[in-house]
RNA sequence: GGCUCCGUGGUCAAGCGGUCAAGACAUCGCCCUUUCACGGCGGUAACACGGGUUCGAUUCCCGUCGGAGUCACCA
């Protein structure tokens, strides 16, 4: 049989991590599989809505290489696929009453003053557990009631005994006491069907194999399970994906702002570089490669090694990645990102200049934002401590520094050449003549041109861009600095 | 609190009865180097605990502890 997959978001905002992975793990399963995979908006909650949404769901879809053979968008034979457009056919409501029909539904006129009654609060939380009141309602009785135009729900009928299982790909089975299951509401009363059963409904009517979804639905799925047997629906394949969680140790969300995919790539992160960190929060190959294609994801995503235990999303992690991606990268388009972040940090320069501080800086970079304090000195000469002067492994200090500069400024100053091999070639024959070490030339040189320690290139690269003029003005600086 | 799930280094993560318990990030050190970085080499660092089962448990079972999730007219 072919395998379906789905992603169903609900349009309230940005990707987050968490959905983008339950996304990409849907689609790696069934392209792997040679399935479909189905996107379908589950937009039944008018007031969480987000304009504009639905166009970041395609959007982010697009930019992580996940393509959707059914959709809004692209249609398919199981349409309509937002749930919205499916509530005006009156399904969810048709099948509601079916259910009524069956006695695994009732409808409920509970106001919301008596469900808040309900409430009990245990150790800070809120819980409630509905008590079955309106069940007691004779049928004929509710019936006139919803005809005479009473806010209604409807109710899911459980049992308060015995035992639900399902079956999960990756957890096995899971048991759970009927007591625990609430009457949840399938439809609510503003007609519009909840979360719990439109996905049911849909599911089924897509004709979904396989349903992926967060941990967090681990609770409620026993539910779910009674409706597909209530209706007598073939259940698909559960695989519930281990939690993502911050380093906290708590479930990333939307709604505690954390990340999301186009946050992530607004702070210069690359979209291939995301979806492949997250492609291994919770799974890995079994080669355990790490840095892999979209397609090589697609080759080796096996979802039986799908791990069962919760991922802290580590950022210092995904920065190396992005660090790695961007040192792979062809230099063109590197340049192209780097391009904006070095002309605006260094006005003026030539463009042949410009190709070049991008590649000092490729080899360096994890996110194109750090380029601008890298290179900012080249620009001006920032405020130094003359401190920097020491080094011991140079055997440099502040008196050893001004002697070496006072020095070597006469040379530099005859020099006329100041493209990096001739300077380099220059100042190394000096240095052989004078029987110095390199370093305890070179150290000091770098911290009057650049005026910090770390730089993305050598001394004299520095000499090459800043131009003679600009590189003597700084060294004489820096004499003075040392009291010279 | 009830229920459910999870438990290998700080983090990700191999392992699926017998291994000196991989690898990656981070960290530390060394080398290379025109500093830093890159690169190369190496170090520190883990099977939560207690019982079983077994000739032998990280691996299987039970319990304890710890963590998380869930208990909405949100998904």
């Amino acid at each position: 049989m072919k395998i379906r997959t789905r992603y169903a978001p609900s349009p309230t905002g940005r990707m987050h991590v968490g959905n983008l992975r339950t996304a990409l793990y849907e689609w790696l399963i069934a392209r792997h599989e040679g399935g479909d995979y189905i996107l379908r908006i589950e937009d039944t909650d008018q007031e969480r809505f987000v304009e504009g949404a639905t166009e970041i769901i395609y959007r982010t879809l697009q930019a992580a290489g996940m393509d959707h053979d059914e959709g809004p968008d692209v249609g398919g034979d199981f349409g309509p696929y937002v749930q919205s457009e499916r509530v005006k056919s009156g399904i969810y409501l048709e099948y509601a009453k079916k259910l009524i029909d069956k006695g695994e539904a009732y409808y409920c006129f509970c106001t919301q003053e008596r469900l808040n009654s309900l409430k009990q609060n245990i150790d800070g939380k809120e819980i409630m557990v509905y008590d079955k009141h309106c069940l007691s309602i004779d049928p004929a009785e509710a019936q006139r009631r919803v005809d005479a135009g009473e806010p209604y729900v409807i109710r899911q009928n459980n049992p308060r005994e015995g035992t639900t299982s399902f079956t999960d790909v990756l957890y096995g089975e899971i048991s759970v006491d009927n007591v625990e299951l609430d009457d949840m509401i399938l439809i609510k009363s503003d007609g519009y069907p909840t979360y719990n059963f439109a996905n049911v409904v849909d599911d089924h009517l897509m004709g979904i194999t396989h349903v992926v979804r967060g941990n967090e639905y681990i609770s409620s799925t026993p539910k779910y399970n009674r409706l597909y047997e209530a209706f007598g629906w073939e259940i698909p394949q559960y695989i519930h994906l281990p939690l993502i969680t911050d380093s906290e140790h708590k479930k990333l969300s939307k709604r505690a702002g954390d990340t999301s995919f186009e946050d992530l790539v607004e702070h210069g992160y690359l979209s291939e570089c995301v979806v492949n960190f997250v492609a291994l929060l919770g799974w890995s190959p079994e080669d355990n490669k790490e840095i892999m294609s979209l397609q090589e994801l697609v080759e080796k995503f096996d979802y039986h090694r799908i791990s069962r235990s919760p991922a802290v999303f580590d950022y210092q992690k995904l920065k190396w990645m992005n660090g790695e991606y961007l040192k792979a990268m062809d230099p063109d388009r590197f340049y192209q990102i780097a391009e904006s972040f070095i002309k605006e940090t260094l006005p003026g320069l030539t463009e042949a200049q410009y190709r070049k501080v991008s590649a000092m800086v490729q080899s360096r970079v994890e996110l194109p934002q750090e380029i601008p304090d890298m290179i900012d000195f080249f620009r001006a000469l920032p405020e130094y401590d003359t401190a920097l002067y020491c080094h011991k492994k140079m055997k440099t200090d502040e008196a050893s520094s001004r002697q070496v500069l006072q020095e070597i400024l006469p040379f530099l100053e005859g020099l006329d050449d100041y493209s990096n091999d001739p300077v380099y070639a220059a100042i190394s024959g000096w240095i052989a003549d004078k029987g110095y070490k390199n370093g305890y030339v070179l150290w000091p040189l770098r911290i009057a041109l650049s005026g910090q320690a770390t730089t993305p290139c050598g001394a004299t690269e520095i000499l090459e861009l800043l131009g003679k003029e600009e590189s003597l003005s700084r060294i004489r600086k820096g004499v003075e600095m040392l009291g010279g």
